[in-house]
DNA sequence: GCCGTTTTCGGCCCGACTGTTTTCAGTCG
C-alpha cells in the first residue's frame, strides 16, 4: 500500500510549485494538494487500483486527471517520478519535518534553502541559534522567535489528542464562556463537533455583544497555557490539554453561516461552496449571498443548505464521502443515536483487570438508563488481565445470577465473556461451555505480529467455529500509538456474515474499532454491529458517545447495531 | 493540472492575523 507515501510526494511537488512565478503555477499547486489528499484519504490501494484498470481508472478519481495519472503511475511501475525527483534535486528540503512547525509555509522554507541553505530542522536550529534568521529581507527578529517556539514545541509532539480528551475540553470552555456573561452563546464546531476520532485544534464559536470581553475571558481560563494570536474577533491559544483552540466571535446574523463554515470538513465545504457559486451564490462564513452581495436569509445551517437545494446532515457525515449528492437527492440516512442504545455489549469487572465489581457497574447501567449490558470478563490464557477459567466463570455467573435477581429487570446483566482467539484460530474456553454461555465475544490480544494470512485465517476460523456472537475490536489498533494488524477485512467481513457475527465497535476512545471507513466498508455486508465500550470502570460505561460518535461517521442506521434492540429481541439476538 | 446540467477554454474558496511592510506577503484554517 503506497498511498500514504504517493500522496506524500504530492503533496510536496504543491508546496515546491508554489514559489513557481507562472502565472498558471498556483493552480497546479491547488490540483497537486487536492489529488493528494485523495490518494492519502483513499481507502482503496492505489497500487491494486492501477493494476486493474491502469491509467483510465486512475483518472477516475476525483481531482485526479491524465497529468497526474501518468506520474503516480510511473511511480508505482518504476518506483520514481520524475516531476517530484527533478524539484527535490533543486529544492532537497525535509518538507515533512519542517513544515510542521508553526508559521513556516513553502515559501519561507525555499527562501531560508536559498539563502541559508537550510535542509532540515537541525539546520534551522543551528540558524535561529546564531540569529541568521532575523537579518533576512521580510523575517526580522519576532519571526525569529517565533521559529525558535515552533521547533520547541513540534519537538514535544504537539499533534493530535484523542476525541475524549478534547470534546470534554472544548465542552468545558464553552461552558465556562457561557456562564461567564461575556457572551450569549459559544458552541463547539470544527472536526470535534464532527467526531473525529481524533482533534488537533479546537475550535469554538461565540456570539457575542461585547467581542472585546469574550476574548479576554478566554484568554484568561485555567486551560490555556499560553496565546498564540490574539485579535478583536479571533484568538488562539495553547491549551494544556495539548492543542490549540481558536476562540471567534461571530455576528447574530452570521451564525448559521459561521457554524457551518467552521464545522467543515474542509473538503466538504469546498463541495458545498462549489454548488453555491453554481447556483448564483457566495457562501462564506459571514452568510450565504446572491451575486453582488446581497444578503440572503438564512440565519441556520438548516436554511443554508435548503436554499442551495440540499438537505441538512449531521456533522459526522460531512466528510466528503458522498454526502453533497445525498443531500442534494434528499436521501440523507437515519442514523443512529446515543438515545438510540440500550446497553453495553462489551464490559469488565475486577474479577479480572477491572476496576469496579459486578454491582457497581449495574448500578452505573441504571445510572445511565441502560435496559441491559453485558459483562465480558477475560479469559484465562490473557495471563496479564488475570484471565478466568470456565470454574471462575461458573462461581461468577451465579453472583450474576443472584444479582439479576436482585435487580428484578430494572436492567438485566447478560452473562458473556471476551474470549481470547487463540494463535491458531481456537478459543480460550470449552466448546460446551461457549455454547452455553449468553455472548461469547470473540478477541485477538496477542500475538498480534502474525502475517496477513495467518492472520485472516485465525479470525475468520473463530468465526467459522459457530461459537462467538461478536467479534470485538476487529482491527487492534490502538490510535496515536499502535497501528491495525495485519488483516484482510474483507474475508473477515464475509466470514461474519455468513456466521451472523456481530463486529464490535469498540468505544474506548483509544480504540473506536471498526473505524468510520471500516464501518463503511462493512457495511456493504448483510451483517450487523454491536456497541460496546471495553470499560474496565464505571466512569468507562460513558465512552459510549465516541462509539456512537463513530458509527455515525460511518452512516450506521440504528437497526444495523444490535444493542438498539429491547432485551427480549437481543436475548433472541443472541441465543440464535 | 483539473474540470464541465452554462464551458474542451477559462475558470479554480477566501478571510483573519502577524510581521515587517508603508500597502502587503505569507501562513493558516
Amino acid at each position: 500500500m503506497k498511498n500514504k507515501e504517493i500522496a506524500e510526494m504530492l503533496g510536496e511537488i504543491a508546496l515546491m510549485l508554489s514559489v513557481d512565478t507562472r502565472p498558471t503555477a498556483r493552480f497546479e499547486v491547488r490540483a497537486y494538494q487536492k489529488a493528494a489528499l485523495t490518494i492519502g484519504t483513499l481507502q482503496e490501494d492505489v497500487g491494486e487500483i492501477f493494476a486493474k484498470g491502469g491509467e483510465r481508472a486512475l483518472m477516475e478519481l476525483p481531482g485526479i486527471g491524465k497529468g497526474i495519472a501518468g506520474s503516480v503511475a510511473e511511480y508505482i511501475k518504476t518506483g520514481k517520478m520524475k516531476k517530484y525527483d527533478g524539484l527535490k534535486r533543486q529544492y532537497p528540503i525535509d518538507f515533512k519535518a519542517l513544515t510542521a512547525i508553526e508559521g513556516l509555509g513553502a515559501k519561507r522554507l525555499i527562501r531560508l534553502y536559498n539563502e541559508l541553505g537550510i535542509k532540515d530542522v537541525d539546520d534551522l536550529s543551528r540558524a535561529v541559534k546564531a540569529h541568521k534568521i532575523e537579518k533576512l529581507e521580510g523575517f526580522g527578529r519576532r519571526s525569529e522567535e517565533q521559529i525558535g517556539k515552533g521547533i520547541e514545541l513540534a519537538e514535544k509532539g504537539r499533534g493530535r489528542i484523542l476525541i475524549s480528551e478534547g470534546l470534554p475540553v472544548a465542552e468545558a470552555i464553552v461552558k465556562r464562556i457561557m456562564e461567564s456573561g461575556a457572551a450569549e452563546m459559544a458552541v463547539v464546531a470544527g472536526s470535534a463537533r464532527r467526531m473525529r476520532e481524533t482533534v488537533g485544534d479546537l475550535d469554538i464559536l461565540v456570539l457575542s455583544s461585547k467581542p472585546g470581553k469574550a476574548m479576554d475571558f478566554f484568554a484568561g481560563l485555567d486551560e490555556v497555557s499560553s496565546i498564540v494570536m490574539k485579535g478583536p474577533t479571533k484568538t488562539t491559544a495553547w491549551l494544556k490539554a495539548g492543542v490549540t483552540c481558536d476562540v471567534r466571535v461571530i455576528a447574530p446574523e452570521s451564525f448559521g453561516a459561521a457554524l457551518q463554515y467552521f464545522t467543515g470538513s474542509r473538503d466538504h465545504n469546498v463541495q458545498v461552496r462549489t454548488i453555491a457559486v453554481r447556483k448564483g451564490y457566495k457562501l462564506n462564513e459571514y452568510g450565504l449571498f446572491r451575486e453582488g452581495g446581497r444578503p440572503v436569509e438564512a440565519g441556520s445551517e438548516e436554511e443554508i443548505y435548503a436554499k442551495l437545494g440540499m438537505q441538512w446532515m449531521p456533522p459526522e457525515m460531512r466528510e466528503a464521502r458522498g454526502e453533497v449528492g445525498l443531500a442534494q437527492a434528499k436521501r440523507i440516512p437515519k442514523i443512529v443515536e446515543l438515545e438510540d442504545i440500550k446497553g453495553d455489549m462489551h464490559t469488565h469487572t475486577r474479577e479480572t483487570d477491572g476496576a469496579n465489581t459486578i454491582e457497581e457497574m449495574a448500578e452505573e447501567a441504571m445510572k445511565i438508563g441502560y435496559r441491559y449490558f453485558a459483562t465480558t470478563n477475560h479469559t484465562k490464557s490473557l495471563f496479564i488481565a488475570r484471565g478466568m477459567d470456565e470454574k471462575k466463570f461458573t462461581g461468577f455467573f451465579k453472583n450474576v445470577d443472584r444479582l439479576n435477581e436482585q435487580l428484578d429487570g430494572k436492567v438485566r446483566i447478560i452473562k458473556g465473556a471476551e474470549v481470547d482467539i487463540l494463535k491458531d484460530g481456537s478459543l480460550d474456553l470449552d466448546k460446551k461451555f461457549l455454547e452455553e454461555m449468553e455472548c461469547a465475544v470473540g478477541a485477538v490480544h496477542q500475538s498480534l505480529r502474525m502475517d496477513r494470512e495467518s492472520m485472516t485465517k485465525r479470525i475468520v476460523g473463530a468465526l467459522d467455529s459457530g461459537l462467538i456472537r461478536i467479534l470485538a475490536h476487529p482491527t487492534g489498533r490502538e490510535l496515536l500509538w499502535r497501528e491495525p494488524y495485519a488483516v484482510d477485512l474483507d474475508r473477515v467481513f464475509d466470514a461474519a456474515e455468513r456466521n451472523n457475527v456481530a463486529l464490535e465497535i469498540n468505544s474506548y476512545p483509544s480504540r473506536l474499532d471498526l473505524s468510520d471507513t471500516n464501518i463503511m466498508a462493512a457495511s456493504k455486508y448483510k451483517l450487523m454491529f454491536s456497541l460496546g465500550t471495553d470499560a474496565h470502570r464505571t466512569s468507562h460505561m460513558r465512552f459510549m458517545r465516541y462509539g456512537v460518535g463513530t458509527a455515525r461517521r460511518g452512516w450506521l442506521a440504528p437497526d444495523r447495531i444490535i444493542n438498539t434492540m429491547d432485551m427480549a429481541r437481543m436475548l433472541r439476538w443472541l441465543s440464535r
